[in-house]
RNA sequence: GGGGUGGUGGUCCAGCAUGGUCUACGAUUCCCGGCUCGGGCCCGGGAGGUCGGGAGUUCAAAUCUCCCCCACCCCA
């Protein structure tokens, strides 16, 4: 039962189609495109993911919040660079039964219409900030590109945003730290490895002083954007007049930050993890922890039936999540294949050989080890596998990622290595627009932005312009 | 934006070249019963289809022609 990626990485886009369907994730088969519905399984997870951002953000000062879907198309029209990015994509409500609406209205492709001109209404003085608010929505665009499951959508189904607002442009700053921080944490708990890059001037957040974004890459070698942090300066509360007085009595605008991860967060989670047998889904969010599947033999059933209730009783008590799958019609054989494929990380088998000797049979999902324990220890050892698991989980991913970022020290390097392995090529930058769309002209490959947080790079030169190198530039194939 | 491949019970698919033998193949799934049960066992019985949509050619269309829709892949 040795674990296999192979169809995992060389039939990406069918393994994951397949494996967001069968394991009871979501059904794509609704039909209008580009959307998708949540399955029982797939919502549980989704929750779970979602509590674990929820927690992360109310402990740091945040504040849920729910805004309407529809804005109205003055609304629309307040940010002019913001706007313009989206125009294209933007759904519109124009009639109600047979009547032409007198004002016709959009679904909120992002939330910033709708919540800065509450704001401008709410924010009066120094003392309302710094404000943190945030919420988990659905949004709409019009993709025009084909679309994927979790990745590229019609309607965004779960999108967390945040919007920040602060008195100076420092707090903004340290704002957007304590975002990075927290998102970190986040993605640390889902073990999902990441990136985190400044975008190049030329493809921020539309209305965005600057844009930090984290990068994952998925096991066909492309490069997935799984959040965003954004310092919006004054840019927005400018168009928005959104302003407060200060303890001086001036009026002045107010500095604003917002970040945001989709359901991509999921995408992420089911393709970084998986494998050919389907999914792996790390202890902390899984929906069921632990399985326990009853060994019936002979004249052994009601005693087997028996123990398992036992276990699972215990298990709860411990706070497991933990399932017993009693189906008599089933062979156990079949039932291993199925919670195998619905990624849960741990099975407990229990059968005659485990009653005469007192023991559970354990197997870890993601090594597919297989091991016995003694029955009076199933809580403790059971919790134990689960923090190996995470952990294990962890470790493997990051050495994956890391076998995916390279370095080239010219063009033509950085087309060959990333012809044979994908993923993520850093190289030396000299900061000037120029150089870095000419990389991506010569390489075929988008720039994903400076790394985030770590110092300049001394020694080279622009393979380019010639000029001494100071950044560390990375490009990729995205999403 | 440009190109390619495909759409047949819930799922995966055969059939299409050479229209008729299609009352549409097979597997899986689902329901009923039996036998089993430490890796998808097996045996009976049953259910499930606007052949993506529309128009056309024809005595006759899943099959040929045209238009449309949708999905997936590759390239910009």
């Amino acid at each position: 039962m040795a674990v296999e990626r192979k169809r995992w990485q060389r039939e990406f886009g069918d393994w994951f189609h397949q494996v967001i369907w069968e394991s009871g994730l979501m059904d794509y088969r609704y039909p209008v495109k580009g959307c998708g519905v949540w399955l029982p399984y797939g919502f549980k997870l989704r929750n779970n993911v979602l509590n674990l951002m929820r927690r992360l953000l109310d402990e740091t000062g945040h504040e849920e919040t729910l805004f309407p879907l529809m804005i109205t198309s003055d609304m629309v029209k307040k940010e002019a660079i913001h706007v313009k990015s989206f125009e294209d994509q933007l759904f519109w409500v124009t009639k109600a039964g047979d009547r032409k609406l007198d004002e016709e209205l959009a679904l909120r492709p992002t939330s910033e219409t709708a919540i800065y001109p509450m704001m401008q209404l709410w924010i009066r003085s120094h003392a309302d900030l710094p404000k943190r608010v945030y919420q988990v929505v659905n949004t709409f665009r019009y993709e025009t590109k084909a679309t994927r499951p979790l990745i590229r959508v019609r309607e965004i189904s779960t999108f967390k945003e945040a919007h920040t607002f602060h008195a100076t442009f420092e707090e903004a700053e340290r704002q957007v730290e304590e975002a990075v921080r927290i998102y970190s944490q986040f993605f640390d708990s889902l073990a999902i490895p990441y990136v985190v890059s400044k975008r190049p001037e030329w493809d921020k957040f539309p209305g965005a002083l600057y844009s930090i974004a984290y990068d994952t890459v998925l096991p066909d070698g492309k490069v997935l954007q799984i959040g965003t942090v954004h310092n919006l300066a004054q840019n927005f509360s400018k168009a928005f007049d959104i302003t407060f007085e200060n303890a001086e009595g001036l009026r002045e605008y107010v500095w604003q930050t917002c970040y945001g991860i989709s359901e991509r967060v999921i995408a992420a989670l089911i393709a970084v993890h998986g494998d050919d047998k389907g999914l792996i889904l790390p202890p902390g969010v899984a929906p069921i922890q632990a399985v326990v599947i009853p060994i019936p033999y002979k004249s052994k059933e009601a005693a087997v039936t028996e123990k398992s209730r036992e276990i699972k009783k215990v298990l709860e008590k411990a706070g497991v999540r933990v399932w017993l799958d009693e189906r008599d019609k089933l062979t156990p054989g079949s039932k291993f294949y199925e919670w195998e494929l619905k990624g849960v990380p741990l099975r407990i088998e229990i059968g005659p050989r485990d009653l005469e000797f007192r023991n559970l049979t354990l197997v870890r999902r993601d090594t597919m080890e297989k091991f016995q324990v003694p029955e009076e220890e199933a809580a403790s050892r059971v919790l134990e596998t689960f923090s190996e698991i995470q952990s294990s989980l962890s470790r493997k991913a990051s050495e994956w990622l890391r076998q995916r970022i390279h370095q080239a020290g010219n063009p033509e390097e950085a087309v060959a290595l990333f012809r044979e392995k994908q993923g993520i090529v850093e190289v030396g930058w000299c900061s000037k627009e120029r150089c870095g769309l000419t990389w991506e002209e010569e390489t075929g490959l988008q720039v994903l932005g400076i790394a985030w947080g770590e110092t300049s790079l001394n020694g080279g030169v622009c393979p380019i312009c010639g000029e001494k190198v100071g950044r560390v530039l990375r490009l990729g194939k995205p999403y």
